[in-house]
RNA sequence: GGGCGCUUAGCUCAGCUGGUAGAGCAACGGCCUUACAAGCCGUGGGUCACAAGUUCGAUCCUUGUAGCGCCCA
């Protein structure tokens, strides 16, 4: 009773007792050696640069746990382990900023110790965040991405792709970041807008020295020119094919060619290749096997080929390209345009293109497999696959793993100095830096050389949290390459959760390393949340400041009620973040809060839960059958993970059936002295005790996926006691069952019909000015046969509802209601 | 330019394998009633973005248009 003493439910004190009580109960703890259906959950690691932490990172973290929570109850055994991404370019970058620093100045050892201490400092802060939020994971389950554990795999996977001819290493032009110097993949690159001028330059015709206008928004990448190209159906140039033409300033000569991807109507027809201005620009050196000028390095810094310009920035060089060939004529008009650039996601910087001796694993001759396996998972809700396969449609380059950095996986491989011979490490050595760990080998097996050299490279980040499957599952390489299970049954996954702005990412290369490893799926399911957004629907960013922060939200208002709000938004779609809707859910909690305690006061402590069958009340059949169709509807929607109609659809039952109208008519058969005067037999009074019990803990175990520390608030503070052997918690209580015992659709209808009565005669009592709670002599009803039967049916739990004396019920027409008051 | 999603009451959102629309909040009116005034009872409020088509009938299906968001050129 204690816990119920207080007049309101406070949520501040609740909170913090039952997030601790759930820690030394351990009851959110995996049993691997359970006989329970495991249900197992793929969930996002966060990285350690998302230090500011808002309410959309707790919209899509409670939406994910609420139905970890409910499957947990529906009596699977729960594997629900937390990661931290903690390795990688987004950890880099964040450290860089923070401490003002680059690559250049500092030294491995000293940054990637920077890297260890930011990340411990922001997962420490995820994780206060998550017990706030009461999220339910097994903190003995937690991995990181540059533990040794995940290195482990992650180089696991490395080795087997080797074996298997899915990764090598090769030289091609690659995607480059100048300003963090590593090498980017397609997934790291994003395209943004802005306004650039396009020039008008002039080459001449080496022949006749005629002006061939091309139209370029880079013109410091004239140096870099290797050819001109027109459409081949263009008539104006059709003279000039197979010959050559100067470059302006240069003045080296480039062949002149056709190939039908020129658009004619662009500028003047004739388009410039550069190695490299874009993948075009890639496609067609290869396509024509075009001579190779490189005009910068790793830096950005133009080199020889840019003559005179030499040892200028790519940005000074445009500038000073520009100023000179207004000198010298060549520039022949400037014109606006918008430009759509690529740049890498997280310095923001535009995209060069550099050829580079890199690690890839192949993709672009496996988009179908990509597409198949995609079409096999479940996906909620599923227009998400549509966005995954655009995007395996898309692809136009290998995924490039390795990365020019500091922090991140290492890559175990060793180089024979003196000849191309590159050694690999054996799985059995894993995991390893082949910067501090030798290759073991006396001398190169190919020229018999003693140099070797480690590969100082890393992973790119995705390369390990694409493996988060099988981190959790504890695989491993074998010597044979065969895969060995740590937790064997683990895998595949029962659910991956995550946004959607990660499926190109995340999601893909998850799909491409468990078709890849093991020719098969990940998961079973997969399920993608929306965004939060802030109160004006924009995305909540950090440069925004439009950001609550979720702590004071949860002082404020409670956990439960922040909760609350994120699982008003339906699965998939955006949330704009509204106080007014986190209010509701505190006034729920609330309501759940007075109306157990109004039963532990009426019922009184020693219960014992149980009813006659025969001492059923109508009103109780029809709440035990209302009751018994808002378990069907609500499991059915948790089926289809949909929390959303799940939390509505109990939240309107508990509200409006259950306690407007079945409480308010059972009140005064709960009140019965057994010492007075009765119109209720004993029995008739335990049954009204017991339904009216059962069915609210029925409803409390239905909303305590959402609401998790209220219910187990309430589930402690009474209905534990009221059934002998309930578990420690509520959290670990059976998830209730649709009963159809006594009950049928006609009972529900005439529940149905007593509740527009009771509106009816409350209708009448206000149009005659006459208070609601205000006793009145005499309420006749006209009401057809049909509704006749259910009011008599109900005649005394009406008449008390709406305190009158007595109820005339009389058959008529039309429904009709008349209100007599005392004198 | 292509793809996906969205557009429903003042606000936030449900609803749709087709039968003339729902909730919460807000507004307005009433009630201190033996759980709860953070409550209860009631009232108003919508050409379901727009236009065509299919149909006996369209918020729902088809096509097109506009606006917003995201992704890809």
């Amino acid at each position: 009773m204690s816990l119920l003493e207080a007049k309101r439910y406070e949520h501040q004190e609740a909170e913090s007792r039952w997030s601790q009580f759930w820690e030394e109960q351990g009851i959110y703890q995996y049993d691997p050696d359970s006989t329970k259906p495991l249900f197992s959950v793929d969930t996002p690691p966060p990285y350690a640069s998302a230090a500011h932490l808002h309410v959309g990172h707790a919209m899509s973290y409670s939406q994910a746990e609420i139905l970890v929570r409910q499957k947990r109850m529906a009596g699977f055994n729960i594997f629900y382990p937390m990661g931290f991404d903690d390795n990688g370019l987004p950890t880099e970058r964040y450290v860089e900023n923070k401490y003002k620093i680059n690559k250049q100045k500092i030294t491995r050892p000293e940054f990637v110790a920077l890297c260890m201490k930011e990340t411990k400092l922001v997962t420490e802060n995820y994780r206060q965040f998550w017990r706030m939020l009461g999220i339910s994971v097994d903190w003995s389950l937690e991995y990181n991405t540059i533990g040794p554990k995940a290195v482990k795999v992650a180089q696991s996977s490395f080795l087997d792709l080797v074996k298997k001819g899915l990764a090598r290493r090769k030289k091609d032009p690659i995607m480059w970041d100048i300003s963090m110097q590593t090498a980017l993949a397609q997934a790291d690159i994003e395209t943004i807008e802005r306004n650039g001028l396009l020039n008008s330059v002039a080459f001449k015709s080496a022949e006749d020295e005629k002006e061939l206008i091309i139209a370029t928004t880079r013109p410091e990448l004239i140096p870099a020119c290797v050819a001109l190209f027109c459409h081949p159906d263009d008539k104006r140039y059709q003279s000039l094919l197979g010959k050559n033409a100067l470059t302006p300033i240069f003045k080296h000569s480039v062949p002149i060619l056709a190939d039908d991807t020129v658009d004619p109507e662009f500028g003047s027809g004739l388009m410039m290749v550069c190695t490299f201005g874009d993948p075009e620009d890639i496609a067609k050196w290869k396509k024509y096997k075009l001579d190779t000028r490189v005009i910068i390095d790793e830096r950005g810094m133009a080199n020889h080929f840019a003559g005179e310009f030499e040892g200028l920035h790519i940005n000074k060089l445009r500038e000073a390209v520009l100023a000179r060939l207004k000198e010298t004529g060549e520039l022949k008009g400037q014109t606006q345009t918008l430009q759509r650039v690529s740049v890498a996601e997280r310095s923001g910087t535009p995209v060069e293109y550099i050829p580079h001796l890199q690690w890839f694993i192949s993709l672009m001759d496996h988009q179908n497999d990509f597409l198949n396996r995609a079409d096999q998972l479940d996906w909620y809700p599923d227009y998400f696959q549509k966005r995954h396969d655009h995007w395996v449609e898309g692809l136009k380059w290998d995924w490039c793993i390795s990365r020019q950095r500091f922090y991140g996986v290492p890559i175990p491989v060793w180089y024979c100095e003196d000849c191309a011979y590159t050694h690999f490490a054996e799985p059995h050595q894993l995991p390893l830096d082949p910067t501090t760990t030798g290759p073991g080998l006396e001398r190169c097996p190919v020229c018999g050389s003693q140099a070797f050299r480690p590969e100082g490279d890393v992973f790119d980040t995705w390369m390990t949290s694409s493996l988060t499957p099988q981190i959790n599952a504890g695989m491993t390489l074998n010597d044979d390459y065969t895969w060995a299970a740590e937790r064997p049954g683990l895998f595949p996954m029962s659910v991956r959760v995550q946004g959607f702005e990660i499926i190109r990412t995340w999601t893909f290369y998850t799909l491409v390393k468990s078709h890849f490893h093991h020719q098969g799926l990940p998961w079973k399911d997969i399920v993608v949340s929306g965004w939060g957004l802030d109160k004006q629907g924009q995305k909540i960013s950090k440069s925004k400041g439009n950001y609550e922060d979720p702590s004071d939200i949860v002082k404020n208002f409670s956990a439960d009620a922040l909760r609350y709000w994120s699982a008003l938004g339906t699965l998939g779609n955006d949330l704009r973040y509204n106080e007014q809707e986190v209010k509701s859910g505190q006034k729920l909690l609330n309501k759940l809060y007075n109306s157990t305690r109004f039963l532990a006061q009426t019922v009184g402590d020693g219960y014992k839960h149980h009813w006659d069958n025969e001492a059923l009340m109508p009103v109780d059949r029809w709440l035990l059958a209302a009751n018994a169709k808002c378990v069907e509807q609500v499991t059915d929607f948790f089926e289809k993970y949909d929390y959303s109609n799940a939390l509505r659809t109990v939240e309107r039952f508990f509200w409006d059936s259950y306690c407007d109208n079945y409480l308010e008519m059972i009140k005064f058969r709960l009140w019965e002295n057994p010492e007075q005067e009765k119109s209720y037999s004993d029995a008739q009074i335990q049954a009204g005790k017991a339904v009216a019990v059962e069915v609210l803990y029925s409803i409390v175990k239905l909303l305590a996926p959402v609401i998790p520390f209220v219910t187990e608030h309430l589930y402690q503070g009474f209905f534990k006691d009221q059934i002998e052997g309930e578990p420690v918690s509520i959290h670990i209580a059976s998830w209730p069952k649709p009963s159809h015992e006594g009950w049928n659709q006609a009972q529900l209808k005439d529940g149905e019909r007593v509740s527009e009565i009771l509106s009816l005669i409350r209708k009448q009592k206000i149009e005659q000015k006459i208070g609601i709670a205000t006793k009145v002599a005499q309420v006749t009803l006209n009401a057809p046969a049909e509704v006749l039967g259910a009011c008599q049916d109900f005649q005394s739990e009406i008449a008390s509802a709406v305190r009158a004396m007595e109820l005339v019920l009389v058959e008529g027409p039309s429904l009709l209601c008349e209100v007599k008051g005392l004198e």
